[in-house]
DNA sequence: TATGAATGAGAATTCATTCAT
DNA sequence: TATGAATGAATTCTCATTCAT
C-alpha cells in the first residue's frame, strides 16, 4: 500500500493543500515558509516537491479550486429559471455566503494573486474575467428587460459589488453580530437597491 | 553643507519614502529588498537606517501619510455646510478620486497591512476605525433626517462602499475609458441610489 | 513476457547506459540527475536501481566499456606483424579515430573520472595504466631498434600523444574541415616526426 | 578600519579566491559547496556574496586570473627579439612551467569550464581563442621562414601541444622524477622535433 | 550624516536512494 | 522485474540589520 495517506486517512496532497491554505491566509504567502507547510501537514519537504512543482504551484492550486467552485455556482444561479431580478439577487447573495464560508481562500485570493508566476497570473486573471463577464451579462439582461437602471456602466456595477465581496475578509468575523446569510442578504439588497431604475 | 538633499533637491527621507512606496506597490512589501529601495533612492543602507528604524518603519510612514490625508479630507467634506445627502455624495466621490490619484498607496494599503509589526498594525487599525466611524456617523445622520433608508445596517453600508474603493487598485487603469472623476461620480451615485428609502 | 526491452527492442540496461552516456557528456556527471536519465531511457527509477547499484555505478560502466574497447584495439595493433614504426603509427592514429567516433565517452572520461568512488577510481586508473604501459613498450621497442630517438623519456612521449587525444573533445567538431581519419593521420604524423632520431 | 583583512592580513576576497581555487582543484566545482569555501576562508556566506555574485562568479575569477597571466607571458615571449625557432621553444616551455607551477588552476581550467554560465563561458572561450591565435601566428611565422614544416595544419600543431599541456594536471606529480623545467624542456623539444621540415 | 563590509539565520529547491507493493 | 511515493540531508542564495569609521 503506497503511503499516500497518513494516520488520519487524508491523502498527502490534500493535506498539504489544506495546510498551505490556512497558513497563506493567516500569514500571507511570502511569510509562510515551505518548512511550515510541511510541518503542518506532517510530511517532509521532499513529499511536497513530489506533488507540487513549487511553492507557487501550491498557491495556484488553491486558486484553481476556488475559481472552479465559484464559477460553477454562478453558472447555476445565472441559468436558473427565474426572473432576472431574482437571479441577480440570488447570485449576488450566494457569492457572499460562499466567500464567508471560505474566508481563508478569499484572503489569499485578494492578497496573494500577485505572487503567482506571470504565466499563472495571466491564467487566473483570464478565469476571473470569465466570471466577471458572466455576472455583467446578467446585469445587462436585467437592464434590457427594463428592471435595472442604465445610468451606471454595467462593468462598474459588477466591480462595485465584488469590491464589497473582496472586502469581506477584511472585516467579517464569524463571531460578529451578523451571520453569513444575513450579510449576504443585506449586500444583495444594497446591490438591487442601487440598480432600481 | 549637509547633504540632506541631492541633485534634485529632494530631501533624503522623502526620496526614500517615494522609492519605497513605488516599489512596495509594484512588487509587494516582502518582495522588495532594502537594497532595492536605497538604490532607487540613490543612497546607501546606512542612510536609510539613519532616518528609519527598520523596513517596517518605512511601510508605516507610507500608511501614516495616506491616513492623515484621507482623514483630513473626510473631515472637511463631512463638516461642510450642505445637506447631508450632498455631503455624503461629495465625501464618497472624493475618496474615490484621491484613491485613484494615489493608487500606489492604495495597493500597498490593502495588500501589505498585515506586514506591519503588531503594535503598528493596531495603531493603523485604530486610525482606520476613526475614519470608518466618521463616515458611518454621516450615514446615520442622513438616516435620522429621513433621507436614507434604514433597512441596511450603517456599518455594512460603509463597508460596502469602501470595499469598492479598495477594489479600485485591482481594476482601475489610468488609460481606461473612465477618468477618476467619472468613476467617482458613478460610484457615489451607486451608493446614494442604494441609500434611497 | 519480461519487459527487458521496449518498443525499440533495446534492453533496458543498455538503454539506460546510452542515455547516461549522452547526458553525462552533455551536462557533466554532477549536473545530470537520476531522474533525467530514467526519463531519457523511458523507464522509472526503480528500474535503474534494479540494474545498477548507484549512479556512480553507471559511470563506471561507461568507463569499463571504453577501456575494454581501447585496450583491445591497442593490443591488436601492437601485436600486428609489421615494422614497429608502422605499428606505432597505426595505433596512434586508431586511438584518435575511435576517440572521435566516441567523443561523448571521451568527454566523460577526462572530465568525470574524479567522480568515481575511490575504489572504482583506483580500478580505472589501473586499467588506464596498463594501456599506457603497452603503448610505452611499443615506443621503447622502436627506440631499441634505433628507429626512434631516445632523447626524450618514453613515458613523456606517451603522455604527449595522449594529451592531444584527450584534448580532442575540447576542439574537434564533426562539421569542421577535417574528418576523423585526416586528424588521426596528422596527429600520428606529428608523433612520428617527433620521434625521428 | 573596515575589516577587509583578518588575522593574517590577507584581504577577504583574495582569501576566498584562494580557498575556492584549492577546493575546486581538489574536488571539482560541483563537489565543492559554498559552505566549504567560506569555512576554508574563515568568513561567512554573506561575505562571499558581498564580493562575488555567485559561486559561478568565483570560478570565473579564477579563470580570469590564469588567462591574463598566460596571455601576458605568451605575448612577452612571442615579441622577444630572437629567431622564431627560439621564440616558439621558449613560449612552449614557459607555458609548461607556469602550468605546473599553477597545477590547481590548470585542473580547474580543463575540468570545470563547462560549469560557467553560458555568457561567461563564451567570454572565456574568446580569450582562450586569442591565446591560441597568437601561438598559431608564431608557428606560421616559422613556417614562412622555412624553419618549420608545413605538412601539418598549424591549428592542429597548436592543439597538439596544448593537449599535452592540459594533460599535465592528470599525470604530473611534484614529487615525481622530473622537475617543471625538465618536463618543459622535453615537451618543447618534442614540439620542435615534430616541426622540423 | 553617511558608508559599506560583514553577519547569521533562514529561504526554496534538488536529489540519490529506499522500500512496500 | 518494476513502480513511484517518500525521505532527509545538502545546496545555493537572500536579506534585514549592525557597526567601526
Amino acid at each position: 500500500m503506497p503511503r499516500t495517506t497518513d494516520g488520519d486517512g487524508t491523502p498527502v496532497p490534500r493535506r498539504l493543500l489544506a495546510a498551505a491554505t490556512r497558513l497563506f491566509a493567516e500569514q500571507g504567502y511570502d511569510r509562510t515558509s515551505v518548512q511550515e507547510i510541511v510541518e503542518a501537514a506532517g510530511v517532509t519537504k521532499g513529499a511536497l516537491y513530489h506533488y507540487f512543482g513549487s511553492k507557487d504551484d501550491l498557491l495556484h492550486e488553491v486558486y484553481a479550486r476556488v475559481l472552479r467552485l465559484q464559477q460553477e455556482r454562478l453558472d447555476a444561479f445565472a441559468d436558473a429559471d427565474a426572473p432576472v431580478e431574482k437571479r441577480v439577487r440570488d447570485a449576488a447573495a450566494d457569492v457572499v455566503v460562499t466567500t464567508i464560508e471560505n474566508l481563508d481562500d478569499a484572503s489569499i485570493f485578494f492578497r496573494s494573486m500577485h505572487h503567482l508566476s506571470p504565466e499563472k497570473y495571466r491564467q487566473v486573471r483570464a478565469e476571473r474575467r470569465r466570471y466577471h463577464e458572466r455576472f455583467r451579462a446578467l446585469i445587462e439582461e436585467g437592464r434590457r428587460a427594463g428592471v435595472f437602471t442604465d445610468e451606471v456602466p454595467a462593468d462598474l456595477v459588477v466591480d462595485y459589488h465584488f469590491g464589497s465581496v473582496h472586502h469581506l475578509s477584511t472585516w467579517y468575523r464569524p463571531d460578529g453580530p451578523l451571520g453569513p446569510q444575513e450579510v449576504a442578504d443585506h449586500l444583495a439588497d444594497l446591490l438591487l437597491r442601487a440598480l432600481r431604475p
